[in-house]
DNA sequence: TCGCATTTGTGCGTATGTATT
DNA sequence: AAATACATACGCACAAATGCG
């Protein structure tokens, strides 16, 4: 990984060499319990200051990725990133299971709106058409996972929201309207920057990456029933189709 | 979307600012030929200077999405994304075909090396092993949007380098080797910044977001022919599954 | 043609953050 | 720890181009 020496690109040093180890930690170059480089040799891998590189490892010594012990080196704390599947049938809590210990959805509230153009268009439904808005955010081990806005047509689901704060799945409250199974009919997949709402929710720094799923899950005869927006920290997680 | 609006987070409030108006562009909320809200209207919105502002839109102008005329205001010139559909049958021209005029592939050389563990792993052979490195970037439309990384067991394909030189297609290069068909076994996708080279070679800011995709294919018989890293610039590019 | 409001373009001063030495 | 150089961000003012009545 090379580094852009100057700021003229926005972004400050100390955040790109953060980026870059941590990169190497989720993926897979450095292990959990691994010493990193000294200092003095990432300084001069990524032609920065020590003390440029410090505030790096500050940073990420915040986040819990690595420890520093004076005398002894940094040392990695936790290496991991969750796997997230993509698929036919793609089920939240299954794909995940086995990857953490516990996995929590907390649900946010709802509330019903006219839809957009957007919302509209997966749904297949007309715009300004009413729609349930179901916003969650989900943990693993007690961290944050994923982000994630639902909106279901209201016609046919008017009382989801009240059914999803009892039952905690979107499988089971379908399940309640008579749809025993339902399958994904497509996911998009983009990559922005996190804004400070997301930042806040999902524990992250300012500026961290995030990707953007926006699936649309439909019923045995192929109506749509939700469309979801889907935020995963890209630090914490990847995508496997 | 909400804006951190110190330089804490160590991105610069103006890459934010254009990264946000960027995203409501691609992503359809202002269409080709629209006016965008006046330099006053955003610093409101964004709460930042007008110059912030117009700093933002000038590294938009530069990347031909906007364009500004003095008293008449700044406009949307092209406000298209395209998508890459990955599935059982990824194939990249066929994929993009229809949303491009030109689709070009430039091969950037190749190399014979010794897999490393990632490589080793994905192609189902001993890390040490020799496999073929290709490099490869490309464009629609003469805009890069790729810049891909092949590895493949060199103990099966020995002259793949040679070959690609000549038919620049994988499909055909494979179909030379008595591969008539072959499928895609698995893709990760995660996102991070581009680094320098890859801002070069993909013509970007520093600091842009990239998809990357990791994919694996795989011959009739199941057995790993691939493994291609591939970064597409987030801000041209999605995924679809 | 004139005047006026709107909108982008430009200049300068100040304060703070970033990065090196 | 301090000095230096540069980038970021803000605030105010004014010039230049456009569109409209």
């Amino acid at each position: 990984m090379t580094i852009a020496k100057d700021m003229t690109g926005g972004i400050a040093l100390w955040r790109q060499i953060a980026d870059a180890i941590r990169l190497d930690i989720v993926g897979g170059k450095l292990a959990t319990g691994d010493r990193l480089p000294t200092e003095a040799a990432l300084a001069q891998r990524f032609s920065a200051n020590r003390h440029t590189v410090r505030r790096a490892l500050s940073v990420l010594a915040d986040e819990g990725v690595v420890g520093a012990e004076q005398g002894r080196g940094t040392f990695v704390r936790s290496a991991r990133r969750l796997s997230y599947p993509i698929g036919k049938r793609t089920r939240f809590s299954e794909g995940l299971a086995g990857q953490a210990r516990t996995l929590t959805t907390q649900h946010l509230g709802s509330r019903v709106e006219n839809a957009n153009a957007a919302v509209a268009a997966a749904l297949g439904i007309k715009p300004g058409n009413r729609v349930v808005r179901i916003e969650g955010v989900s943990l693993a081990d007690g961290l944050p996972l994923s982000r994630t806005t639902t909106w279901l047509p209201y016609r046919r689901f008017p009382d989801f929201a009240g059914r999803i704060v009892e039952r905690l799945s979107f499988t089971a409250v379908f399940a309640s309207y008579g749809i025993a199974d339902y399958s994904r009919s497509s996911t998009r997949i983009s990559a922005r920057h996190a804004d400070v709402e997301e930042t806040k929710l999902l524990g992250l720094r300012p500026g961290a990456i995030l990707l953007v799923s926006e699936a649309v899950d439909v019923d045995a005869e192929g109506v749509p029933i939700s469309y979801a927006l889907s935020r995963f920290p890209a630090e914490r997680m990847e995508l496997v189709v």
